[in-house]
DNA sequence: CTGAAAGCGCTTACAG
DNA sequence: CTGAAAGCGCTTACAG
């Protein structure tokens, strides 16, 4: 039994027409000297029957499948969307297909999951590693995605610079006790937004940070994060290192009558889709996911078209951090001297 | 210029065993009749050399490509995560690959996309359609995933039968006056959703539906949704139609001084990442989306082997809608009369 | 400007 | 049990 394809080949439009498959296959890509009629005749020909050309058959020959992986070790991250959309849009661009992969969160699979890619014959991938794995020697160039200060990256936001804006943003406030607020502190990217964040406050600035695993660890899972005890204490800004972290502190401020902005600000990063919909709506920090997958994609495509040699190899790209920018909404506001702020002194 | 696969290929194995490249072929497959020996020879021999089966070969002579295609007209619903994990998984362990579509929100470009993943040479596909759209002839076995009352489908969540989950646990609850809060009126599954928890109320109890998107169009995106005017109203429930709805009343109730659960009850659709992590907890209805997937992924896959011909049609599936399940957290609680529920009478 | 031919890596009847 | 051979659809030097 032979192929099952139901549509055309350039054999068949080839016999059709009477001329030989070079000449179709050259006038369909443009490629060989073909004359103007021809070209016309063998287009609209192939039109006509609904030629589709065989991916198989031209990656058979070439040895480039048209196809880039994207591994993203955690797939129920809320960025996801964002991701994936910006991903897809930027190798559909360059005309190539995206195949995901997923290592369901566990850090042994993601090597399996970069394998799985491998067989099927991607010509290069995108990952975003999962918290501080290294990536080890892959049969395709990769481009990887993470924070800037990583070291083996291709193209990330700058989550550091990310973290200043929120410090200029709530200083310019007149904000003065932060709490940070992060989900883990082996990640990254939140140590990155974190470490941003301090760097940014001015002279007379406090911060302190709660790591929200770490607490949950010892109080059990969706314990309180007691941040009214925090306002009591004198914080007047609850800067979130993630807008899943930030919707938590905001609905748990709201739900002990704390008043965001009057009272409180709190602030997120990441834009996601709920940050503009949640009253009050968040302030938060976007990174342009559509400029890094641009930025990711392009290097990975000019490395491809490149190196007549598949190899593992990590690819740069001229730009490789790309700035966050600031969304100011509604949930950040001016400092207001809180009634209770008499602690404020002897801290 | 010949391909440029780095690693070895059947040739390579072969000439190197001394044995034919059919044997080889047969012996890692296990089809043909080759004896232990050899097999065990051949497959450590393979294993050394670090071999790794050329998908495009393997596709052209077959005429499969071992990729499924996964079309999602609006990548930037909070649900995707989720089906992308699902249908991923399903695929994976039926030993598929996943090459993913995105027609970015734009009812016209959706059967681009679906022709794009057609040239790639997908044996089947997932289509999970924009709102009514009908999918047109396609040139491989497709799989839909939509709501069970839209005719030409393959699988669904039962969103009809949650909302009467949803109605249920509010009428246990005591609860009379219920807002129905959904974002567009066009969406099968919302309104699904809708008749559900409509059908599910018992008698005197009493429904209003309000629709965000038209709502929005008069008053303007992001505009409040009047809901502490709804609880001077009487009205003592919230149910959203989906998750993103439900956080957005949650609080904007919040907000408005309103307590929940004491004072009115909220509920969503779909466990999305947030409905347990907020304050309090959202009482929600999920819909197994594995199951769903693993239903539509197999369906797909029983078609592509049985036929021979690539062909375009819808393909079934034995169960075809499949029970959401109800998870109560602290977003609901039993209703009392409000003080201001003077009203409720005239109504 | 056009065509004949080789070959990418694989699987599968078929012959031995 | 093992091998020689054909052929999936395409592209690309090369010859004419």
């Amino acid at each position: 039994m032979a192929s099952s394809r139901s549509g055309p080949n350039l054999s068949r439009i080839a016999t059709s027409l009477g001329v030989s498959v070079a000449t179709v296959s050259n006038a369909l890509s443009g490629k060989g000297r073909v004359s103007g009629q021809l070209v016309e005749r063998i287009r609209e020909h192939a039109a006509e029957l609904g030629y589709v050309p065989s991916q198989a058959g031209r990656a058979l020959r070439t040895g480039r499948s048209g196809v880039l992986g994207l591994v993203l070790p955690d797939i129920a991250n809320p960025l996801f969307p964002k991701i994936a959309q910006a991903i897809e849009f930027a190798a559909s661009a360059a005309g190539y297909g995206v195949l995901i992969a997923d290592s369901r969160g566990d850090v042994a699979t993601q090597t399996e999951a970069i394998n799985r890619l491998v067989e099927r014959g991607v010509d290069g991938m995108v990952i975003i590693p999962r918290r501080a794995t290294r990536i080890s020697a892959v049969a395709c160039p990769i481009a990887v995605i993470d924070t800037a200060s990583t070291p083996g990256n291709t193209v990330a936001a700058d989550h550091w610079q990310g973290g200043c804006e929120i410090a200029n943003h709530l200083a310019s406030l007149g904000h003065r006790r932060i709490l940070i607020i992060g989900n883990n502190q082996e990640s990254n990217v939140q140590n990155d937004r974190a470490g941003g964040i301090r760097s940014g406050m001015r002279a007379g600035m406090h911060s302190e940070t709660l790591w929200i695993e770490r607490l949950e660890q010892e109080s059990g899972s969706g314990c309180p994060l007691g941040l009214a005890e925090k306002v009591r204490q004198g914080f007047t800004a609850f800067a979130a290192l993630s807008d899943l972290q930030a919707l938590r502190a905001l609905t748990e401020l709201q739900q002990a009558g704390v008043n965001i902005p009057a009272d409180v600000s709190v602030t997120g990063f990441d834009d996601l889709i709920w940050s503009p919909v949640v009253t009050p709506s968040l302030t938060t920090v976007r990174m342009d996911m559509d400029a890094i997958a641009g930025i990711a994609v392009s290097a990975l495509v000019d490395t491809i078209r490149a190196s007549g040699i598949r190899q593992g190899m990590l690819v740069t790209a001229e730009i490789d951090r790309v700035a966050m920018q600031l969304i100011v909404r509604q949930s950040s506001g001016p400092a207001h001297p809180a009634p209770k702020t008499s602690e404020m002194e002897n801290t």
